[in-house]
DNA sequence: ACCTATTAATAAGG
DNA sequence: TCCTTATTAATAGGT
């Protein structure tokens, strides 16, 4: 508005643009503090640059306006900063627990179902079996228990027809011996 | 600053004081406006008169002026409070998966141990039976063949007494038979 | 960063 | 609030 009247658009040689930009700049923030004074207002001037930084003009008080206003759209986070890290420290110590855990389960899983014993020792592989056996038994107990009983029944079955086999045959001894004697001397007392 | 310079302080008269601020807070605006414009900057001027009525300007949406404002203020939150809280989002979703997981192992475990069967269904116990069979088979095939074998051996024993029992049997009828044939001869048939 | 011609802003008054 | 106008302030373009 000096020396040749400008159009109001954006300035496209650099140069200039950045040096209207500090003068006017300037100028607004002493405007905007001439105002403040002058008419007792609370007056703030926020400027962010075409690469972002940031120039700031506030008369007393409305920067803490403006801080509160600040602080409320971050809300929780300026407050809670320093919590919010313990926060993550404190999730980042549950995921290694937990990767401790996946892992753990895995191995174990693996070991159940029998697979990836290559590596492992006699009495590792005793203990597997052991485990194994152990969730086989829980399992499938009723069954186990089915092949036990009989195995039981049979085995005294077994028993049984022994002792059977022996009483008929101390029972055919007897008679034997019974006949014979009746034969030779006439009856036996037993048959009375 | 025109018709006698003033002093910038407090204008006392109330008249006076409003309209220069009416006149400034215009002359005020128009500079950010044309700040903005010239040089691509984002402009926002705030005002709160005397009387605590906020009038304000911003070249682009005030709302996201004094966000950006706020967030440059509370400085490394800024660059960091975003992509922070989209950290804690990606650790949480990992957290939720970690879970899902190891819920997936245990119950996969519990199954495989024999435990928490209750709430298993017919045809998954028999699933699980059978996984289990599977390892069984991988660690322990040698000991259910002998199991096998054992009770086939048992079973086979168990038939041969029985036949042994049914011949022994016939024996003592046999042997029976031929003494009361030879007692008969004296003897009545009602004996026997 | 400084200069300065020139326009823009505006104080005071109506 | 608007107009006018005298005057100062702001500043574009050059150095």
């Amino acid at each position: 508005m000096v020396r040749g009247k400008i159009q109001i658009k954006k300035i496209e040689n650099t140069t200039s643009r950045q040096v209207t930009f500090s003068k006017r700049r300037k100028g607004l923030f002493k405007k905007a503090h001439e105002l403040s004074v002058l008419c007792d207002a609370q007056v703030a001037a926020i400027i962010f640059s075409q690469k972002g930084r940031l120039y700031d003009f506030a008369s007393s008080d409305i920067q803490k306006t403006i801080k509160r206003y600040a602080e409320y759209k971050t809300e929780y986070f300026v407050a809670e900063s320093h919590p919010m890290e313990q926060y993550v420290q404190g999730l980042k110590k549950e995921m290694v627990t937990m990767v401790e855990k996946i892992e753990m389960l895995e191995v174990h899983n693996r070991k159940l179902m029998g697979q990836n014993l290559a590596s492992c020792s006699v009495k590792e592989l005793q203990e597997i079996a052991t485990q194994i056996e152990k969730s086989l038994h829980i399992v499938r107990s009723r069954k186990a228990k089915l092949y036990g009983d009989e195995i039981e029944k049979l085995k005294a079955k077994e028993r049984e027809l022994k002792d059977e086999r022996v009483r008929l045959f101390n029972i055919i001894i007897y008679i034997k011996e019974d006949v014979e004697t009746d034969l030779v001397i006439g009856f036996p007392k037993s048959r009375r």
